[in-house]
DNA sequence: TCATTTATCACA
DNA sequence: GTGATAAATGAC
């Protein structure tokens, strides 16, 4: 039905645009201005949600404002109808409008963002429900008799004709019979239904003294219904999220929304039955993995107050929440965080901003926060609440260096002794030992010996990675894959190609021979097809299914592993080399991550760094649990290179197919530095961008270095506005870069 | 984004 | 000139 319907609810009598009054209507197509249309029969008002002709096409838009148009009203096309959708509010359209101005993203690719939701302009869709009527059937039947012991199981609630026929092993037809006896009724209920209301009031686990003053004061911030931002830093297992589902709590009892931003979709799950167990129903979901019908219900529920809680991906930000209280950013660290193609955005930036602009609260949680957050508490724009307190007889584990450069490890082999015996003790007594390494596949580079040519990807400047589970050859950048071959491409000698560095199937290959004993279970994320047969493999690791188990970055993240007791690093060193200023930070916070998985059970963990440079300031202050000399040390140093967080950074890339096109542009663009100079802004590049090749394009970076609080958005768009980029180049401008050379 | 218009090019 | 195809344009 693609009628807007009418829901009898109630339009003022006196609409802000009576009929034919020209209005200014915003809409997600790629045009970089408002369009004007004339108003509806009934009228419309600013934030109304409209479907509007736009060429040959119907498509959905905002109503913006008065239209501003000088073309004649009565040349105008009417607007077709106003959706019956709760409008958008003040709020949610100056946000938009901000994260726009802060992006440098065109309004429209915002409300993009903001109406990801399918079937918009379609009324709410009817479905059929029955349940026990009162009539008596005539005739009682076996099958009869079935139906209504299923209905009596739901206890009065409504159950679709599916669910009916299939519990009751009868065809749809002896339903139809019994309605039409009247000992069934037939009821009409949209589709989209409320999810189930959660229980605030239930009481919470019993808290430890440090948490419950967290959590209280917490909760006194969303009592007091203002902006403000908490970051709430506590050590693996120390009690996070018991803290703040307890302002999750105030917030719902206060009648006012949560939203639950998470990295990962492979936690959510475990986060799902943590609310559940606390409220006693589910929240609702919104990332890349729910279903269609799924995420018109979350989106149209959120609108209406019908959602309590959701919990999702950084795009769930952009949901019409009616009435939003706090949002809580976990593991606000984490990198993925940052949207990296298509709109680039932060989403812990922009928790931040439409908090402010709705009188919201934010938490940021985090064991090991961003050196940002890090220096917005310092800097006293933040509060800070420190969880120390640690459940079980764990404690954070003790960590130790393995020297390299004074261990004998054979050449293709990877674990050190001084590793191996402490993974064999653990292994023998009944435990879990873990072993890190931040590489996927089984080799990093596959190499010819006739040559020495290295196997490249023909899309992307990236290497191939040896993949000996699936038998090809994988570029990390761009997916691109083949079968491995028997001869080397470039000189043709077959048999002499030979992998060379470790990956992690290639270290299960190593630890398979050296624990010839051990359960080996192996967690890298190509290995898995869906985010189903992950989570199960997970739960089997966290029921004791394996003894040793391999894995990438993967396991740093959240999950809780009860018997692990060991965690060895296999090379602590990687990510600490290259120039990347950032690159300290990663490892920091991964290396105390992976260490933080040792030892969340009863027993003491342990913790084994295999490094080449143990007296490296990083490693050192992972070693020690000097965190905060850790952040002030790093911070020093940030802040005498004029960089992020106390500097600014923009990053421009541009790419083409040919590398000539995005240089000759990026180096007018440099030359042309006018409105950057006026802000004391420093421009570098062209350089080949971190990734120089995605995809056949190549890509190019100019990087822009300003003081804090200089107009950086301001003049760049000045700065660029002038240039138009030939043919076949794209321009994305990418604020407060993650990645910086 | 997408449908339509306009420019471009190889070839007759 | 013809037709096919790629690039450019405008949408109220």
């Amino acid at each position: 039905m693609l009628s807007c319907t009418e829901s009898g609810k109630a339009r003022p009598v006196i609409p802000e645009f009576e009929q034919g009054k020209p209005v200014a209507v915003l809409t997600a197509q790629p045009i970089g201005r408002l369009l004007d249309y004339r108003a509806p029969e009934g009228g419309c008002a600013t934030g109304d949600f409209v479907r509007v002709p736009l060429g040959p096409r119907k498509v959905v838009g905002v109503v913006w404002g008065a239209g501003q148009s000088a073309l004649d009203p009565a040349r105008l096309r009417d607007v077709i109808c106003v959706l019956d959708l709760p409008p958008m509010g003040e709020a949610m359209r100056t946000f938009l409008i901000r994260a726009a101005d802060y992006t440098l993203t065109p309004l429209w690719a915002m409300l993009r963002l903001a109406t990801r939701a399918p079937g918009l302009a379609e009324g709410p869709v009817m479905q059929k429900v029955y349940r026990r009527g009162g009539a008596a059937p005539a005739r009682l039947t076996q099958a009869r008799a079935r139906v209504l012991d299923v209905l009596e199981g739901y206890g009065g609630l409504p159950v679709t004709m599916g669910e009916l026929s299939a519990q009751a092993g009868v065809s749809t037809s002896v339903v139809r019979g019994l309605v039409t006896a009247g000992t069934v009724l037939e009821e009409d209920t949209p589709r989209d239904r409320p999810y189930p209301r959660l229980d605030a009031a239930r009481p919470g686990k019993p808290l430890a003294p440090d948490q419950a003053t967290a959590a209280g004061l917490l909760r006194a911030a969303v009592r007091a219904g203002a902006y403000g931002t908490t970051l709430l830093k506590g050590v693996t297992g120390s009690g996070k999220t018991e803290v703040y589902l307890e302002a999750v709590a105030e917030c719902l009892a206060r009648g006012r929304q949560v939203l639950v931003l998470l990295p990962e979709i492979a936690l959510t799950a475990e986060f799902l039955t943590r609310v559940e167990d606390r409220f006693a129903a589910r929240p609702a979901e919104w990332h890349s993995g729910v279903t269609m019908t799924e995420r018109r219900r979350c989106w149209r529920m959120v609108g209406q107050g019908g959602a309590q809680l959701v919990v999702g991906a950084r795009s769930a930000l952009f949901l019409p929440f009616r009435d939003l209280g706090l949002i809580v950013v976990d593991e606000e660290h984490d990198s993925s965080y940052k949207q990296e193609d298509g709109v680039l955005y932060n989403a812990r930036d922009m928790a931040v901003l439409r908090a402010s602009l709705g009188a919201a609260q934010v938490v940021l949680a985090s064991a090991t926060p961003s050196l940002e957050s890090w220096a917005n508490a310092e800097a006293g724009k933040y509060a800070r609440l420190n969880l120390g307190a640690r459940f079980g007889a764990g404690g954070m584990p003790r960590m130790r260096a393995v020297d390299m450069r004074v261990e004998a490890v054979p050449p293709g082999r990877w674990i050190s002794p001084s590793l191996e015996r402490a993974v064999g003790a653990r292994v023998r007594a009944g435990q879990q030992a873990m072993l890190f390494l931040n590489r996927r596949g089984y080799a990093p580079v596959t190499v010819c010996r006739a040559c020495g040519h290295q196997i490249g990807c023909s899309q992307c400047d990236a290497r191939m990675v040896e993949h000996r589970f699936r038998k090809r050859l994988v570029c990390h950048q761009c997916g691109e894959n083949r079968p491995v071959p028997e001869a080397c491409p470039s000189c043709g000698v077959a048999g002499k190609l030979a992998a060379l560095g470790p990956g992690v199937e290639r270290l299960a290959e190593e630890a398979a021979v050296l624990f010839p004993e051990a359960r080996l279970a192996v967690l890298s994320s190509d290995i898995f097809g869906s985010a189903r047969a992950l989570k199960a493999q997970i739960e089997a690791i966290a029921a004791g299914e394996a003894d040793l188990i391999i894995g990438t970055q993967l396991v740093a993240k959240g999950h809780n592993f009860p018997k692990l007791t060991l965690v060895g690093v296999i090379d602590a060193d990687l990510g600490l080399q290259g120039s990347d200023l950032r690159a300290a930070e990663h490892t920091f916070q991964l290396m105390r991550q992976v260490a933080g998985r040792a030892g969340r059970g009863a027993q003491k963990g342990q913790a084994l760094l295999q490094t080449w440079q143990p007296d490296h300031p990083v490693i050192r202050a992972i070693l020690t649990g000097d965190e905060e000399g850790f952040w002030r040390a790093e911070a020093g140093q940030r802040k005498a290179a004029g960089m992020p967080p106390f500097g600014r950074l923009a990053g421009i890339i541009l790419s083409a197919p040919a590398p000539e096109t995005a240089f000759d542009f990026g180096t007018a663009l440099a030359r042309h530095d006018g409105p950057l100079r006026r802000i004391g802004a420093q421009v570098f590049g062209p350089a080949p961008a971190p990734i120089a090749r995605i995809r056949g394009r190549h890509r190019v970076r100019l990087l822009v270095k300003v003081t804090k609080g200089a107009p950086l958005q301001d003049a760049i768009a000045d700065w660029l506005a002038p240039h138009t980029p030939p043919a076949g180049l794209r321009l994305a401008v990418d604020i407060d870069p993650q990645s910086f050379l």
